[in-house]
DNA sequence: CTAATATTCGTGTGCGGACACTGCTAAAAC
DNA sequence: GTTTTAGCAGTGTCCGCACACGAATATTAG
């Protein structure tokens, strides 16, 4: 191993003066200076990112905005356990990360959760812009602020209020819309010719969710243009419509379309589905969903579902800080975006896709 | 963040002491051990990683042992790339990896190689034991020397010579049979009632390798499981088999059989049996392979091939070199076996597929 | 030519922990 | 009562690097 004092040897000059060349922090004279880089590279030195960070000790203060889960909302389980397990990593870098959780349907929750975060003047934070018009004041502030953000599993654009530009770090999750296109692809695989597709989106408000809106566009685009004559469905429910109600809108319509051969639920909610729709409708049926929540996973394994598209959210958790660690320690500058791999989960090979999670 | 040092103050003891008991090293009173340990406990102290590794400096000296990879066969590129990411991960904790190569195809450039590697003196090695009765040597030379030793990519359990079990630390790699089963299902979709399904395997030596053999193990058992009737093909090729004579033979094959609807090939040679294979034929046939290698990606893209089953032979390759530096530098005994995702990867997501590993 | 200033570089300290070495105390041996 | 010895705990050094401070040298002004 190549320390600094064996380059400082090799240059006949100290330690300090390697280290100014090599964070060029200037006072060296231009002869030396190049000398040294010739030696540095020669040598191949890398500098040890152990000891640096030990030396640094900088405290960095993150902070993390995102939604609650529950027992009826597993979702976000997932990428806390990988912020949590991010966290762990990261703490001996010197870096604290403070979780700060809102309710995923309710827009002031998720405000009063950034007001509470902005208290602790964090140095970095990462966030789940779930609602458009609330992140827009909060990004304001951040800007104004200059406090470096990144988005989580949800992706917005262009400009806030008063001309502040959006300008996230990185974004951190799935391209919805190639994952909708996988959608349909698979879809396509289990029709014949005059099936019909039916999509179940269990929001109506998706103004507020962009990525299942990508998502119906990106099946609805493969088909399109791999089908002759597509017929796709539709079926919305509301947030507030109850189980019973979902049921029978939805076997009455199966009942009435009895070509609809796949059914592809754009959101994580594909159990909910799959227990609404009778027995006798689900033989003839084939259905598609996303995300390996417990739940999803279960009807998975009963083979009620054929295919789950997943998008990793514990990795992206544990990316998520893991990048903006990098950035604030190690000034690393992210991609822009780093899309999660798009996973096809079936019941042969569930088993082997979240090994890492289990033990949180 | 929480010291040795403030331990030691809350526990009125120096910091040596803390450190005794936290090594479990001995020579502490049993009442300041009780103390002090109470103490660590509500304090929630953790030992600074950044900080341990740095004070320990012991030098590890790892092994490597893997196939050569070259422009036919570029599987072992992957798996080599990753360690090598993770070579230059761990070279700050002190670990330095020396890498062997040995011919896939020569028994006895294995053993050379290793008798190089054994005089590296290796404090454990990751190695792929390709070829089961030479591994059963080095094996009893191992283990009579203690020097830990783990599995990538290929497996072999039971007894080596004179009683020696093979006792690896650990496996790294994909499960094969339930790969093959996978291949099945997606085979399964593509057919038809009537239609047949044939395997080709490029090696008729297949002795040599276990994984080729599971996967058509669990490709034919999910397909008798599923399909009434099904009608497997088998189709050999000798390593020796010239290209043109390959085509012929495969050609004829299906101009005999027509009712041939799915062909899988085992190995990661796909793309080979794709150029093969002349067009009118292609037109009817669905093509299902293992492994992204350039080649295959090529042919996957063009839609030649429906399914690639990767085995992220990348992340094999970094994980091997992780977990034994973990082993080595914390003590962290591994799971006895860890098991790669199986992932499917198609025209529409094998873009999100190896992010990670385009920078190598 | 000296003083003042600027440029360039060496030295020292500390990050948190590991471990060797040393010193202290108290019980055992004489 | 003194010496020996073991048990226990404190101190110091080092790991490789970052950075502050100040020293040495070079440059310019007066």
């Amino acid at each position: 191993m190549i320390t600094i004092k064996d380059i400082a040897k090799e240059a006949n000059v100290s330690a300090g003066t390697v280290d100014r060349v090599l964070h060029n922090r200037g006072g060296v004279s231009p002869k030396t200076e190049t000398k040294i880089k010739k030696i540095l590279k020669q040598k191949k030195f890398k500098i040890n990112l152990i000891a640096s960070s030990l030396a640094m000790k900088k405290h960095h203060n993150l902070a993390t905005l995102i939604p609650q889960y529950d027992k009826q909302n597993l979702f976000w389980k997932s990428p806390y356990a990988g912020i949590q397990k991010a966290n762990q990593e990261v703490s001996a870098y010197g870096i604290e990360n403070n979780l700060f959780f809102f309710d995923q349907f309710d827009p002031e929750s998720y405000l009063n959760a950034f007001r509470k975060l902005i208290k602790t003047e964090p140095d970095a934070l990462v966030m789940v812009p779930l609602f458009v018009n609330e992140s827009h004041e909060i990004i304001k502030l951040l800007n104004h602020k200059k406090i470096p953000y990144i988005f989580l599993n949800v992706d917005i654009k262009g400009e806030a209020f008063g001309g502040s530009r959006i300008s996230n770090l990185s974004y951190i999750g799935q391209n919805s819309y190639d994952a909708g296109v996988l959608s349909g692809k698979l879809s396509h695989l289990y029709s014949k010719n005059g099936d019909e597709f039916l999509i179940v989106m269990t929001r109506k408000n998706i103004h507020d969710n962009e990525s299942i809106n990508e998502r119906v566009k990106g099946f609805k685009s493969y088909l399109q243009d791999n089908v002759s004559n597509a017929h796709i469905n539709q079926l919305k429910f509301d947030q507030s419509d109850g189980f019973e109600k979902v049921k029978k809108k939805i076997n009455s319509y199966l009942t009435k379309h009895h070509r609809v051969k796949v059914i592809m639920v754009p959101s994580s909610r594909v159990s909910l589905i799959c227990r609404a729709i009778e027995k006798n409708h689900l033989l003839r049926l084939k259905i598609i969903g996303f995300d390996t929540t417990p739940q999803n996973v279960e009807v998975l394994k009963k083979g009620i579902v054929e295919f789950l598209i997943s998008q990793k959210s514990f990795n992206q958790g544990y990316k998520s800080i893991i990048t903006i660690a990098n950035y604030l320690v190690h000034k690393e500058i992210p991609a822009k975006e780093i899309p999660t791999p798009l996973e096809i989960i079936t019941k042969e090979n569930y088993k082997y896709s979240h090994s890492e999670e289990r033990k949180y």
